[in-house]
DNA sequence: CCCAATGTAAAACGATCGTTTTCCTTTTCA
DNA sequence: TGAAAAGGAAAACGATCGTTTTACATTGGG
């Protein structure tokens, strides 16, 4: 396995599970299974590194949820929160933890939720064929709340949302 | 002011902004002008003093929210936004930094959440007369992404949601 | 009047932080 | 074959972490 990928893999499961700043450099190099000397050389600092995290999550997350219905997207959130739990949204977590004054975590967070927001609104259009004023925005709150509630109320959050997106978008049809 | 309340007030400004692991105890103690020998002995341990910022906070949470109908609810939390901005859900913040290993503080946030859905489950009934089934978490997760998405999107995100919780009562009142 | 409580200022605690460096070994490929 | 790149192990960097302690000042009430 590349040495970045595995470095960024490691980091990705700290960061996700511990917290930002509470993960330290020495349980990252134990986990990636390298020297800090190597670690450096890859990611720069923890910053970059963190930024380098949320590029990949960024990557699996729109490959995951590449589908072409509103019911769908929800769908495959259920699936991710099945699999791997739900811990809330990496991106704000990350953001929020270092106060948005990291510049390349703040520019990482932006992109995300720039492309995710693109992402929702190509959906409602393939969708529906238009696009309703203010949809986009409730399909992106409902996700968000989907995502954030999660946390405690486990699958039974998302189907909820699913369950709502459904009643929005047939309210939405001809 | 009394001590421990000043305290609270400058960690929930310095937590809530920075973060819990960001925030260091130098910071607070100056903050809130005060030897940290005086901090100690009022809030014990720092996760302690978070336990009691994240008490003082759902106490507020649940005043400014005391109302008895769903779109009072989104209502107060659309003025709360827009004076005090939004930086997502303090409590699952807390949680999400300390990995949830931090006893004191994953109380104070599974009971905050406890009482907000008990909270929400009563507006509604206040509200409907009834309680349909599954309304009560679809408004909950209305509520958390108005929440999270309003980090972004600022108020469009909980007016957004404010409009899907009036959708959903009104497909829910006899 | 004096005791007990409450506070400050500041030093010190060991631990850990993110990062760099030193010295040495392994791999790669022209 | 031989130079260059890449990595490992470990020490060291100064800084900061959360917490405790020491020594002293201020207060209010019996």
């Amino acid at each position: 396995m590349e040495t970045t990928a595995r470095l960024v893999a490691a980091a990705e499961q700290l960061f996700d599970r511990h917290g930002y700043t509470a993960t330290g450099m020495d349980r990252l190099t134990e986990a990636a299974g390298m020297s800090s000397r190597t670690l450096y050389k890859h990611a720069g600092s923890k910053a970059q590194l963190m930024a380098l995290v949320l590029a990949e999550r960024d990557r699996r997350f729109m490959a995951r949820l590449a589908v072409d219905d509103v019911d769908a997207l929800f769908a495959a959130l259920e699936d991710w929160v099945a699999e791997e739990g739900a811990r809330g949204c990496l991106f704000l977590r990350a953001r929020a933890e270092t106060g948005g004054e990291t510049p390349e975590i703040a520019h990482a967070v932006a992109a995300h939720k720039a492309a995710f927001q693109a992402h929702i609104a190509a959906i409602i259009e393939h969708d529906l064929g238009g696009r309703p004023p203010a949809l986009a925005e409730q399909i992106l709150v409902l996700f968000e709340g989907a995502t954030h509630a999660a946390v405690y109320r486990g699958v039974d959050a998302v189907r909820a949302a699913r369950a709502c997106a459904e009643l929005l978008m047939d309210a939405a049809r001809p």
